[in-house]
DNA sequence: TTGAAAGCGCTAACAG
DNA sequence: CTGTTAGCGCTTTCAA
């Protein structure tokens, strides 16, 4: 471009700009140009001193704050598409998650954003309803806004996020669900429901005497999580000589009704119950109320999960609790340091015991 | 800028290019421009067959299909900030929020993204912590990503944010709690409460006899929704020629240990109680527990806000679930009508009776 | 039915 | 200490 085309450029601009200043309502928004002009100094200036770059451009003190103070005046907001477009990074990082409406992943969702704007970033969330086609739009959907980095969260399938993410260049992670194809980080669900069956196990035993199996009951069999637990929970029992019957394990589903119903079409009512997830706890909070009082303070229960209400259940003996805090430092840990070798790392849960 | 030059930018363009035709694993990725180059075409008709408006450019499904074949087997995704740049509308929707990690909060951001994705909007959500000053930052932020419509959600100060907006031309709304300056849109937290406080008091004469003033619980006394709680507390009580003491009303925010301090602390334990949140209801069912048998069940109480451990309490009678699922109707509603007149609309609670 | 050219607002490289 | 210039990737006239 030779100059008197580039004057011609900025004539047009200042054509804009000046019906603009006529016409406050305008609802163009103040450009680096348009306070340029006004502070009468170049763009260049006005862009360094609103993005900080100033000192090492070593711009005088009362130029800055011409500039500063036109900017307030003017309302000035930076168009972070077009600094993004120029820069070639967004700092922007992207996480998909299965739901907000969950004390878990609300947990989640909020440690993200804390984290991601202490470390300067721009968080956004977008919620994919345990849908995989949704999970991929959104993922594709994410990285065409350039974001650095994308977290997924319980991804049905992570592994196909990941490629996703390899072909434009952009780190990923997963968190909660482990892929192969991406460094994983997820809580220790099997020692976490190990220690959970131990307490239900010896809660039992104290109180009623009886070394009977537990039951197992909520969640999905082909849900990695799920698959944990109950190697945690089968554990507990092989170490302590306990045979498990296969009726004692109730996987069809974290629905409360469904627990509820399953729990009602027993026989023989047992005195310890693992129970998968707070909303299955749902279901067993329901059947319980349906039982004689006698029989049911006969009962003793864990829960893999926190929920503020269950932990003040009579029967409760303890909640695991995953470790959100743990989970989402070690996920922003892994982010600095760059690493994308696809390991799982497991971070420990607590075991909440009843406080009354 | 003149022919030649233009020439000499696409050239250059080229040679990154080529190198990295070379070298599949750039972190560069495609654009319109390489393409077109692969397809044999210009930029501006791979854009159009990219972004649907080619029907009415009438393009070639030949040229279209080879296009398509292209962008997918390189993996070409938009660059959103580019476009956004050179459009005029972003179609992005912000909305701030003070928590996700709350059953009412984050069933409102589930709500808001599957509705602005359904009106083809891309829904980003910021979690501001009801921290004041996040929540400014946070606008701005949101501003400086040209967001086409804000929502300010439990904002401590909607007015302040809608200056923001008006400033930068963007339209704006207020959720959950109202403003001066944009429309608000909000659950009708009178009716529901009066309604509620009818329920427990006929419980309370109906099972024990009684008809005293019930006890308020919970929220604090500057908070919009618990003054209007309050107001239909009262005017269920008025209506009944029922006289409220001053000593009645607790009103000290709403952290369980504090409501289950304040209820510990009572010389005469109340038959009814009206409990202002989930939150605070943690604290009396804690105080609940501390209560022999016998006189925790001659107590009845009923809370505004939705859980469903709680509401599996067998002391409950009744609680308050605001309509999410109309609050977001109306909300998009006003946005897509382009109102901007500052009026508040109230969305009716559904009031949820105990099924057991 | 297609392509050339300009420019959205910003920043980095370079030139003084 | 400050300014000029090019160009990020896209869409939108305008021209053919």
């Amino acid at each position: 471009m030779i100059a008197s085309e580039f004057e011609a450029c900025q004539y047009a601009r200042n054509q804009r700009k000046s019906s603009d200043v006529n016409d406050k309502n305008s609802s163009k928004r103040p450009t680096i140009y348009d306070l340029a002009e006004l502070v009468g100094t170049s763009p260049t200036a006005v862009s360094s001193v609103l993005n900080g770059s100033w000192k090492k451009r070593r711009i005088s003190q009362k130029l800055a704050d011409k500039v500063l103070k036109a900017a307030q005046e003017n309302g000035y907001t930076v168009n972070i598409q077009a600094s993004v477009l120029r820069r070639e990074r967004s700092n922007i990082v992207g996480m998909i998650l299965p739901k907000y409406d969950n004390r878990f992943f609300g947990a989640i969702a909020e440690e993200f954003e804390t984290r991601a704007r202490a470390a300067g970033l721009f968080p956004v969330i977008t919620c994919t309803q345990r849908d995989p086609a949704l999970e991929l739009a959104a993922a594709r959907e994410l990285l065409s806004y350039q974001v650095d980095c994308l977290i997924s969260t319980g991804a049905t399938d992570p592994d196909q996020i990941s490629d996703l993410c390899r072909a434009a260049g952009v780190k990923t992670l997963n968190l909660d669900l482990p892929g192969t194809k991406a460094p994983s980080i997820l809580s220790d669900n099997f020692t976490g429901a190990r220690d959970l069956t131990r307490i239900i196990l010896d809660a039992c035993e104290r109180d009623f005497g009886v070394v009977d199996p537990l039951l197992f009951i909520g969640g999905r069999k082909d849900d990695h999580n799920t698959q944990e637990r109950l190697r945690g929970f089968l554990a507990a029992h092989t170490e302590r000589e306990i045979s498990m019957p296969q009726s004692q394990i109730i996987s069809e589903g974290y629905a409360p009704e469904k627990a509820r119903q399953s729990l009602m079409a027993m026989r023989r009512i047992p005195h310890g119950i693992f129970v998968n997830s707070t909303i299955t706890l749902e279901g067993v909070v329901y059947w319980l109320q349906s039982l004689p009082a006698e029989r049911a303070s006969r009962i003793r229960c864990g829960t893999f999960d926190f929920d503020p209400f269950g932990a003040l259940l009579p029967q409760n003996v303890g909640m695991v609790r995953q470790d959100v805090q743990g989970l989402l430092a070690r996920t922003f840990e892994v982010i600095k340091s760059g690493k994308d070798s696809a390991e799982t790392e497991l971070v420990a849960c607590h075991l909440e015991m009843p406080s009354f």
